[in-house]
DNA sequence: GCCAACGTTGGC
DNA sequence: GCCAACGTTGGC
């Protein structure tokens, strides 16, 4: 069982409308790096939900891995703004696994926070120049924000 | 709004 | 295969 952080504008897609939809695809990502990581995912990995360019930015929830990664159906869709035209459903290029919600924090765990913990100092999140929409967190890592959290 | 740090594209 | 130009992300 794995650990994840995803990243997402709350104005396009925030912790509070999974938690309305209770599951939603994590789809349009169009970075290889991050897609790879997303294959690895497994039902029943935990993921952290980050804000981003947000204020307050930090982590705001906790969703689950409810189905891995199928092809992400935008790439295939010419009036999606992600569509990409050298994908084919013979050889999909994007894919996305299926989050569900678990909870929501209190309070966000601010970036702030984050940065001033020390049992954090290795996170990918907080490296310079880490624009990685989906990275892995360790189970250490988890704990501790989890507990920051009050969760 | 700025800009550093990346990632991608395309000409050569 | 190199690399300049361009586009994007996302913190500040």
């Amino acid at each position: 069982m794995n650990y994840w952080l995803c990243k997402s504008e709350p104005s396009v897609y925030s912790i509070d409308d999974l938690k309305k939809d209770k599951t939603t695809l994590w789809d349009s990502i169009r970075n290889y790096q991050a897609r790879n990581f997303m294959k690895e995912m497994k039902a029943g990995d935990l993921v952290l939900f980050y804000h981003s360019n947000a204020d307050p930015m930090g982590i705001s929830g906790v969703m689950k891995v409810s189905k891995e990664a199928i092809p992400d159906p935008t790439q295939f869709d010419k009036k999606n703004n992600y569509y990409d035209e050298k994908a084919t459903k013979d050889k999909p290029r994007w894919f996305c696994p299926e989050m569900k919600f678990v909870k929501k924090f209190k309070e966000i765990v601010t970036r702030d926070e984050l940065k001033a913990e020390k049992g954090l100092s290795e996170m990918v999140l907080l490296q310079k120049g880490s624009r990685l929409s989906v990275n892995p967190v360790t189970k250490k890592q988890y704990e501790i924000i989890l507990k920051m959290a009050g969760a």
